[in-house]
This record gives C-alpha cells, structure tokens and sequence, in this order.
DNA sequence: AATCCATTCAACCGCCTGGGT
DNA sequence: GACCCAGGCGGTTGAATGGAT
C-alpha cells in the first residue's frame, strides 16, 4: 500500500524556521491548545508540514522547554534510564522535566556514548568493553570491568561524594528492612529480596487492578527476567523502585493521609533524581512484585515508607556519612544488612 | 587569512501504533 | 478484519559552528 504523505509536498517550506514562523506557531498553539497538526499549518497560515510544526512546538517553542547545558544529575539520570529503556528516548525524556526526547537523543549520541565508550563501557549494554579481557590491575589505565556498569563513570567522577544507584538501591533496602523488619510480615520481606522463597510470585495482574504501592524491580537488558530473583542479583542486577501511580493519591484507602502523601510528592523538587531512582513506567511487560496488602492497608507503614523513599533521595543528593544511617559495604556493593537482622 | 575537518543539534524522514470507522 | 488518519517515535541528515593546521 502506498504510504500517503502526511502532508502536501509542494510549496512547503524546509529546513530552519524563521522568528516569524515561530511566533504564528506559538500564537496559533496558544490559542487553540495542541493537536490538530495536520490541519495546523493552513490554520496557522504556516507553509510547514504539520509533522514539522508539532516537531518544532515540542522541542523548541513549548514554554516548559529547559534549555541549556545538561547537569551532572541529569546526565546521570540519563544514563541510569538508558541502561533501562534503551534507546526509548521519549521514555527518558518523560523522566527529565523539560528536556526534549531529541534533546537528550543527541545529547546521548554526542557526549556521553563517547565518554562511556572512552572509560571502557559499551554505551549499548551498560557493561565493560573489556568483558574476557585480562585484569586491568595489570594495566592501572585501563577501566575496571567488574563495575560493568554505566554507573562506573559517576563512580569514577564521584568516589567521595555520591553513591551509585546499586549502592542506593541495596541502603534503601536496608533501610526498609532496618525500619519495619519487626513489623513487616515475612513473605513481604521475602517477596521484596527474592530470597527463593515461593513468595516471589510476580503477581504482574495484580500490579494493574488493585495496586496500590508496588515495589518493582527491573532487570538489566541483558539478564533474563524469567529468573527468580535471588538476593544477590537483586542487589547486582536489579534496582528496586516504586511505580508512581502507585503512589498517588487513591492509593491510600485514609481520606485523612491522602492530603498527606500528595504533599510528600509535590515536595519533592526534583522528581528527575528521584524518578530515576526509584520509579518507572508500569508497562504491561514488566514485572512486579506486591507489598502485601495489609501494609498497603496501613498508613502508618505507608508513611514511613514514603518518608524513607522522600530521606533516601535527599541523602544521596547530598550524602555526606555523617547524617546517614551507616550501612556496612562488606566489598564494593552494598551488603543488605537490614534483612540479615530481620531473619536472624 | 584560508582551508579542512570534526562536532553539534535542529529538522527531516520513514516507520509504527492506536483510535475511529 | 481492513482501512484510514493522526500522532509519536527513533534514526539520520545537513547546515552551522568551532578548532586545528
């Protein structure tokens, strides 16, 4: 079948658009809101192709556009989401307010692939390109491939001042273990570490119908995800996070805490950080594991473990070891302590 | 100053998907 | 189910720019 052109060829105008172009867009966007591109153009008294005006509103002319260097924090959170969602640029950019899919797309294809690749990591898998080659303590210069990860470059960069994602994964869950282990029922405990215990059911249909907070771990790419997770590929592989609809308001069956938990998140200035942490979209493929009910059930649990997620985002955006709750890092990832003290 | 080369990034292209009929 | 359409997406292109020679 004949693709039909998704607008009119002649007459249209190319390439980079002019000041007055853009002020008939944004005076025509404002006016009568988004959508309707296709018709937009004649609308707007624009010679464009009405894929090239929605392309050119969304990536330059939208007022939430933040232009401008990329941070540290954002490049970071690139680079975890990418070891996530691939080259989903759209799915990295809903996570980094104000940045543009396209933005990022080339901010990725020009900087940072070529730093990963520069330290020695594959920026397609997020592992080391020396995989199979010798040790590099032979050769002090070369990357170290056990830190197989993106997250070595922000190692490298911030040794003394910042904690790696995997880092922040396994204290949160010592945190979470340290806090409600006297309180949280076993089968919680063993569903959130994956202990073997036959309480790792991915309970994907639940997640969808009535899930209220879910704690969701995703694989890396190149793992399988059909494995039962084990505690320690949990803490290698796998970052635990919340998924964000979970958390929303109608979660909390207390009128009185609804208030109370929005805030939470409205406080949160930034979301990219911590999404990129801890949240991720609740796609029908990705599986879940279930805190069970009851905790959902009870808000004083659901308010600390809010807290907890709320404390664990500003302690590594700031983390200094005097204001956080040690955990021991028995060898170059965390241990997950917490847990040992709940089943001892 | 002129030229060449590399890099950046806005814009384009073609494909895919979901909704409507 | 087949078809059409609108919108979204990722990959690619090419003009602009800057640095090196």
């Amino acid at each position: 079948m004949v693709r039909t052109p998704c607008c009119r060829a002649e007459g249209l105008k190319k390439g980079a658009w002019t000041q007055e172009e853009d002020l008939k867009l944004i005076a025509y966007v404002q006016r009568h809101g988004e959508g309707g591109w296709r018709t937009l153009p004649d609308k707007a008294g624009l010679k464009r192709c009405g894929k090239s005006c929605r392309l050119r509103w969304a990536n330059y002319l939208r007022p939430d556009i933040k232009r401008g260097e990329f941070s540290q924090e954002e490049e970071d959170s690139i680079i975890n989401l990418h070891a996530i969602h691939g080259n989903k640029w759209s799915a990295i950019a809903r996570r980094l307010p104000g940045r543009t899919d396209n933005e990022i797309k080339n901010h990725w294809n020009t900087h940072i692939k070529k730093r990963l690749v520069k330290i020695g990591i594959d920026p397609l898998t997020h592992k080391s390109l020396l995989d199979g080659a010798s040790k590099s303590s032979d050769h002090p210069e070369t990357p170290q491939p056990e830190k197989n990860s993106a997250h070595q470059e922000e190692d490298d960069q911030n040794s003394d001042s910042k904690m790696s994602p995997r880092s922040s994964s396994a204290r949160f869950l010592n945190r979470v273990a340290n806090r409600f282990g006297q309180r949280i029922n076993h089968s919680v405990l063993s569903n959130i570490i994956g202990n073997g215990g036959p309480s790792t059911s991915h309970t994907t249909t639940t997640t969808t119908t009535t899930t209220s907070a879910s704690v969701h771990y995703e694989c890396e790419r190149s793992t399988s995800s059909s494995s039962t997770p084990s505690f320690s590929n949990l803490l290698i592989n796998q970052n635990i996070t919340v998924d964000t609809t979970s958390l929303s308001s109608s979660t909390f069956s207390d009128s009185s805490d609804t208030l109370m938990y929005d805030g939470i998140f409205s406080d949160i200035e930034d979301m990219t950080q911590f999404s990129s942490r801890f949240l991720s979209d609740a796609h029908d493929d990705e599986e879940f594991l279930m805190l069970d009910e009851s905790c959902l059930e009870n808000t004083s649990f659901m308010r600390e473990f809010t807290m907890i997620l709320q404390e664990d985002k500003i302690e590594t955006t700031s983390f200094s070891g005097s204001h956080v709750t040690p955990v021991n890092e028995v060898d170059e990832y965390d241990s997950f302590e917490g847990i040992d003290n709940y089943f001892g």
